[in-house]
DNA sequence: CTGAAAGCGCTTACAG
DNA sequence: CTGAAAGCGCTTACAG
């Protein structure tokens, strides 16, 4: 079924006639051709006849029509953005900040979000962005080869926010990383025995960042010398509903833990709630720390590592325009996360049974 | 300055040339037109032809050219949304339900921000929307009749979520009555100074909504005979930090409220941060009830007057669809809210000062 | 029910 | 530096 079945759409009728570009050729003087060479600006038009022209236009309050252009021209002016679970602090952000970089340089910003496994495959089966779009960028997903070639086919450059690729622009936290500053925190405050609150993204595989995050966490452990107990390790789907009941499970264990890391700023949220629900007190028997520094986590004093998702969508774009524009896409490398202590976490409660301070301990002092 | 200045666009070579509509009516031994006909289901195409081409179209995989449909068409299946302030719960909540209701209609979203005050002269000045859209939704933001003149002029639809209006069909719920409902609740529990915690929209006066609610706690006052203190009435611009900001400023007055209502579940998280820091205990010492229903505050147990903002775009988005089909668009009136009494609220301490229960006291018993 | 043709409003070689 | 003309890929009266 590849024809779209738009109802028949009836436009208000617009009070004043359509200003076209013949119509300011046709008050400046010139041909057609050069008040479009004119009006972009390229070379080969007089500087006066381009100041007239443009004065013209203006004068007419003229904007040249996107779809003749971009029919004429082979380029849409338009980017897509491609996301599961838009009212996330983390992807709004992103978005945010690409609608910020496109907006200057004349490019309009179309949002998709793709709900689940199904829906992903029949995006990709369907392209609907073709010929809609020059660009897509995907954030938080992490395309298979198959969806990329999809993508490449149709003629859309591709770059990548929140997730790694070989084979396509990407910017990008270093997961691994983030994760192990998280948990090294909670190591050098003396804790052994932590928890990993996982998340589980509705599109299966579309989070590496919960693979890196996992990683992290348990690299973290093994370099400290402090094995992984599995019972730990909690994955839960649904944010900070997800979060909660991921601690419950956690709490409803034989031996708790005496810290939790926790996917995101949202989980952590949700844990700290059932914690709260069972009476134990944060940070003093059980610490939390998360990751995103979410404008809440400051609000409810929660000790996280902080990364800029406004600042990922700002690069994207860049990224987007470079690709645009034919330059090479300059390489940001990964983007900083930075620990933000608050008041989640603490030592642990045992920590007189532990190893004295400052004897082996990773950090601690 | 009319003419957009795009860089030049590089697309990537498609591998595979784009196939056409005449690739099709070749394909099928049919002319263009028909293709067109039978591609859109419009009448007067014989059952049979219509299935072969469609049948070579699936086969060939073809997409119409949204550029083409739209210049010889006049409708370019594309709509706006406006708002400001994206990663807010309310706003991408209002764009995920929006994008939900025209995916299926093959209306493709577009997203533009305006941040401040001079970003919306400028908008509404150079009109980057126009011929770009068949309809425009804006989201939180009460146009001017001169602002909904120009986009009227452009030949766009308008569609208002969260604001009122009488010359644009508009989805929002009843402001002046949510804050009722919270205010009623405080009252209810006995509580006579109860502050207003509101927010003040960075695009003055683009929140109907804050000066609704204010009417909304200031009409609940009066009705139950409670003088207004104005030293109770503040505003704070900035979501939850505002809060913050603003109950420290409540905090610092002469007398303590014994209840704060809150423009937004955002604001009250940053007040509510505020009174923890500040060693007042919540419900106890202060009440704090607000409006949304925000994820978190559930997390956070707040006491909240619920909405649906999903429910808000879906609905924006059916009303769209009817203008753009020509259809009258069917009214819906306000959209519902409720009181969700959870942890934040309580009787005030003071209580046995006040009248005794049931003596006059509003819903008092 | 189907086709031939005009036209939507631009961009881009190609001439001059 | 500027113009005339072809062409982008569709839709829509208008004939038949």
């Amino acid at each position: 079924m590849p024809a779209t079945s738009r109802p028949p759409v009836r436009k208000p009728s617009p009070p004043v006639p359509e200003v076209r570009m013949a119509d300011v050729a046709e008050r400046a003087g010139v041909s057609l051709g050069t008040v479009s060479r004119a009006l972009r600006g390229l070379e080969g038009v007089s500087a006066g006849t381009r100041d007239r022209i443009r004065a013209v236009a203006a004068e007419l309050d003229y904007v040249v029509n996107p779809q003749a252009a971009a029919l004429a021209g082979r380029s849409t002016g338009r980017v897509a953005v491609v996301l599961h679970d838009l009212p996330t602090w983390y992807c709004s952000s992103v978005v945010l900040g690409l609608e910020r970089q496109m907006r200057p340089a004349g490019l309009d910003l179309l949002v998709r979000c793709v709900d689940d496994p199904h829906d992903r495959i029949e995006f990709f089966a369907t392209m609907p962005l073709r010929r809609k779009v020059d660009a897509v960028v995907v954030v938080a997903i992490a395309l298979t080869p198959v969806e990329l070639g999809r993508l490449t086919d149709a003629g859309v450059h591709v770059v990548a926010a929140g997730s790694h690729s070989h084979s396509v622009p990407c910017v990008a936290i270093d997961d691994v990383l983030a994760a192990q500053q998280a948990v090294n925190h909670l190591l050098q405050l003396g804790h052994r025995r932590i928890a990993l609150l996982n998340t589980v993204a509705a599109s299966d595989r579309a989070w590496q960042a919960q693979r890196d995050r996992e990683t992290g966490y348990r690299t973290a452990l093994e370099t400290a010398g402090v094995p992984v107990d599995e019972d730990l390790v909690v994955s839960w789907s649904g944010g900070s509903r997800g979060g909660a009941q991921g601690m419950d499970r956690l709490l409803s264990g034989r031996r708790l833990p005496s810290a939790v890391f926790a996917f995101s700023d949202e989980v952590a949220l949700g844990a700290l709630r059932s914690l709260r629900r069972a009476g134990i007190e944060v940070p003093r028997q059980i610490s939390v720390v998360s990751i995103d520094d979410h404008p809440l986590a400051e609000l409810t004093d929660l000790t996280t590592v902080g990364q800029d998702p406004e600042a990922l969508g700002i690069a994207a774009g860049a990224a987007v325009l470079d690709l645009l524009a034919g330059r090479p896409v300059r390489e940001t490398g990964p983007f900083p996360t930075r620990l933000i202590v608050r008041g989640t976490t603490a030592p642990p409660l045992d920590r007189g049974v532990g190893p004295a301070p400052g004897r082996g301990w990773p950090g601690g002092r």
